[in-house]
Formats: structure tokens, C-alpha cells, sequence
DNA sequence: TGGAAATCGGACAAGAATGTCCTAATATTG
DNA sequence: CAATATTAGGACATTCTTGTCCGATTTCCA
């Protein structure tokens, strides 16, 4: 569904997204360890992340990555998913036409429509803020 | 969402049961030309869902590949998908963990929950006749 | 002010997906 | 039976994704 780098993209902002809500800030090698994630490869993944906005950056010795809880709650998933992948997944064309469209569809286009709208809206109407917290509660998981 | 070879089995299969329906078999040049696919890279493709059992294919002169109606509607999207890409697509965690579930979930987990089952169910209950009606009547289209 | 801790960013490496080419096998047809 | 048309399948080539390494830069702190 979505890339490997889009999948460490959206763990790590959650991961970061619940530390900040303690005004802590976390650091590459934190964040590599509690995702289970490749070190060198996150650092690649975050700095597309601080790049687009989406998390804060700091440079130097007690530096790393943070996302305060106001600025989390308007981070909608897809905005992360558009920032690593694009907004090819709930926007192409199930059998990858490059021009698929109510006008001249796809044998898929309809049975797709309800797919990718779901998809679409569960990604735009869900805020890092909110999964962070199942995280904290110790309800859901990011390693295995 | 699908890998681009799923994609061109999809488009193939649906182009094949549109001939099924009138008692022709199609050759490969024909499918590549047809579906806008490299040739070579679709004769893998095509020999995957024949080794499958998806599509008979039939060898010498005169040979090809063909989806005879009645197969045809027993043949649902999911099938051709599973040949292909598995099923990761419709089972697998939207964050990428190797174990996701109920009892030890994501935090996307529930919300993913509907997209999945939504997609898995489309897929479940489309079959590769119906969507070669579209195509057959003019109304859905193969090629952009 | 110098060393340590951290991100940044470019270059490179490994692996997977996609795509090509060639030969063998098989069936049809003249 | 020979020539031709076609799929089968292995080997190889290319491109994209994933992953590593290293030096430069920035910031903190003793």
C-alpha cells in the first residue's frame, strides 16, 4: 500500500508525535530503536520530514527531532504519506492508466471509487496527535 | 497500491475475457499491443496466471492465451491479485509491522481496519467477466 | 574555546522490480 | 515432413527502492 520509507515516515512521526507531548525531543538514535527502523535510512526519512514541515529540527549536540502536540494535531496522515510517496495511492488508477478518469475510466474506475475515497478520507481526517496517543496508553504498538 | 505487473495481469485478464466471449484466443502481441504493455515483460505475466491456473494458455501456431466465459466469472479480481502480488495488499499492516493485529495492533490498525475490508470485499466480489462487459460495450477503456 | 553530540547532505552499495533477449519446445499448416 | 507461428523459460540488463558511509556543519557544555 504505501512504501517502505512512507511506512518508517509514519511510524517515527507518531513515535515523535507522543514524546513531544511531554516537551521532549527525540534523537535519530532514539527514534531508529523504538521503530525498529534502519539508523542511516531514518535519517534520510526524517530529514524529508523537517524538509516539508512536518517536523521540527535541531541541529547540534541535544539536538533531534520534535513535534509539539498543537502543531501534531493538524499533521494529517496523508500529509505525510503525499510528503514520502505522493498522493499516487489514493489518487492513480487501480490498473496504473495514466489517464483514468469518470469520463473515460477504467474497467476498475467505479469499484475503485469507494476504495480510494475511503482511504482518502481516513488519511485526511486522522491527526498524528490521535495515534500518538494509543501509544503512550500503552494500547497499540510500533515494533511488533 | 498494486505493483505495476499486477497491474498489467489485471488489464490482461480483463482483455482476454472480453475475447473469451466470443470464442477467441489471444496472442501475446495482440495483449501487449492491446493493453499498452511491453511484450516480453507481459509474456512473464501472462505465464504466471497461466502456471496459476487463471488463464489457459495454449502453445504452436495458432496458440495463445484464453478465458472462456464461464471461467471467466469464477474468476474474481482477488485471484489475479493473490497470483501476483499476494496478499499483503488487503491483509498485511498499513505501518509496515510483520505482526499487526487485534490483540497487538498499530496505531493505525482500526483505522485501517475499513479500508481494507472495503477493498478486500471489492476485490473478493468483482469478477474478470463483468469487468470485460465495460470494456466490450465501449464504456471503460484499457488504454489511456 | 575546544571537544562532543547531533543533524545535513552527498556519494556510494545492495537488492528488488521491471524489462529485454535468446533458445527450446510445441502445435499448425502447407 | 518442413517451415512457421507461437508459448515456455532461463539468463541477462536496467532502473528504482532501500540502505550504508563519511565528511561538513551546527550547537551545547565543560
Amino acid at each position: 500500500m504505501f512504501s517502505k520509507t512512507c511506512e518508517y515516515a509514519i511510524r517515527a512521526t507518531v513515535l515523535i508525535a507522543m514524546e513531544g507531548r511531554h516537551g521532549r525531543r527525540m534523537s535519530l538514535v532514539e527514534i531508529a530503536r523504538s521503530t525498529g527502523s534502519p539508523q542511516a535510512f531514518t535519517a534520510k526519512v526524517l530529514q524529508q520530514l523537517a524538509r516539508s514541515g512536518i517536523l521540527d529540527s535541531t541541529k547540534g549536540a541535544r539536538g533531534g527531532f520534535d513535534l509539539p502536540p498543537a502543531k501534531a494535531k493538524k499533521v494529517k496522515l496523508n500529509m505525510v504519506v503525499k510528503a514520502i510517496d505522493g498522493d499516487h495511492v489514493y489518487k492513480g488508477c487501480g490498473m496504473g492508466l495514466p489517464q483514468c478518469n469518470a469520463r473515460k475510466p477504467c474497467p476498475l474506475h467505479d469499484h475503485f471509487q469507494q476504495v480510494r475515497d475511503d482511504l482518502r478520507h481516513m488519511l485526511e481526517s486522522t491527526d498524528v496527535h490521535t495515534l500518538s496517543l494509543g501509544l503512550e496508553r500503552g494500547t497499540t504498538y510500533l515494533k511488533r
